[in-house]
DNA sequence: CTGCTTTGTTGATATAAATCAACACCGGCA
DNA sequence: TGCCGGTGTTGATTTATATCAACAAAGCAG
């Protein structure tokens, strides 16, 4: 890993789009500021209401973002993994974390000073311009996972949670994968119990396949109307 | 309302603080592109799914914004007042609304092509700052929301409602309000038989009371602990 | 290897909430 | 005036989902 940015954040080649306009001498600003973490699966990078002084950027593995309620109960809101840069919206409302972030596999991430990213915001328009276009796209999936979670019923909010994971998440089908049911559950809002009852409804219909941490869809377009209709 | 902002922009006693940094220059070059909208209740100001040309700036009234799926159900997102702002991360994305946004009371509103908007996130890092700010903000709110929707149960999700109602959009206690029960349905991610139930339950418990249009938070504590505790 | 903890699985039961159905109330309108 | 469509309200019933309980399977430490 380390040959991939020996020279830091100027040659690195898992470099964010994020900073692809940025100067060399910006880029240096920022790499000066930045450390190189690696996390093991289940460790956590930084915790919902935990003051937020750095920014991360995933560059290897796969990091979960969930809310918590008061009780026992999590929702998880996304994954950051290569090359995302997980925005922050505290950073720039109270200075506090208002959602954890945990590797999920082995994951290296840098982090950046929250003050040097907000500079170059400040600073350089285009970075600006990227920083909204991000976060509108971010806005969106929240508002698609309010409808998907409040208005339809298990096996649609299952339905849509595999078909995510296939195509934005993994981006591949059969997809591996190190999540528990438990975290199936948290991802559609259900608990652990409904969750592995409604995947062995799939099983059982033919729409998906589970081998272990391998999971295929067979029947993609019977899938997509379950999410569709709830 | 006209006598207000007879000059445009410039002198606009109603302006949104967005705009507080720009000179006069700009700020003429917004009013050129300005134009300014009167909205009955109930009128829709702009449709999810539909192109996004302008951006809406809520002079007087009140605006519900709600996501809808292909199903008769909603939930209401948010409220825009006077003097907001609406941010539509569609402009920055697909260029589509994706939520709907109704005016629930006698509404004006001026609206100012996107373009223009856009034009100073690229120019003027202040403006674009702000921005993020207010983004930030809204991408807080939505996570609090879900939380909210899928943890809790329909007694907290009411008072949590509630509460919100009279501290962030009608700012009083008690407040008038012309939602409709199935508004507060939407609002809360419930049947409009469901929200009847508890605010019946609500008025015997001595928590609230309702006189017309008016309502009152009687017990603001034990609303609070209801909205916490689930 | 053995015990122990965590994760996964299944069934029985309880309960939250939606749905269905009926009706009261109100405001506009013929 | 009386009809009528929308809104509000209540009760009975059904259904979706959580909870509880028991146990199997898999990883891990001694």
């Amino acid at each position: 890993m380390a040959n991939l940015n020996s020279n830091g954040c100027v040659d690195c080649r898992k470099r964010s789009d994020m900073f692809k306009n940025l100067n060399p001498g910006e880029l240096e600003h920022v790499d000066m500021c930045r450390v190189k973490m690696h996390y093991n699966v289940g460790e956590m990078i930084f915790k919902q209401g935990s003051p937020c002084y750095d920014f991360v950027c995933v560059t290897s593995g796969l990091v979960k973002l969930y809310v918590e309620n008061g009780s026992d109960r999590r929702l998880i809101i996304g994954f950051a993994k290569p090359v995302d840069y997980i925005f922050v919206p505290g950073a720039y409302v109270d200075k506090r974390h208002h959602f954890s972030a945990m590797a999920c596999e082995e994951t290296t991430a840098c982090l950046v000073e929250a003050e040097i990213i907000q500079g170059l915001i400040k600073t350089k328009p285009d970075f600006s311009y990227q920083s909204i276009s991000k976060i509108s796209a971010q806005a969106i999936n929240l508002f698609e996972q309010l409808t998907n979670l409040t208005q339809k019923q298990m096996p649609g909010r299952m339905a849509d949670m595999l078909i995510n994971l296939s195509t934005k998440v993994y981006e591949s089908n059969p997809f591996f994968t190190h999540l528990s049911r438990q975290d199936f559950a948290d991802l559609s809002g259900m608990t652990k119990e409904s969750a592995i009852r409604v995947l062995k409804i799939f099983k059982d219909d033919g729409l998906i396949k589970i081998e272990g941490d391998l999971i295929h869809i067979l029947d993609m377009p019977r899938l997509e109307g379950i999410s569709r209709n709830g």
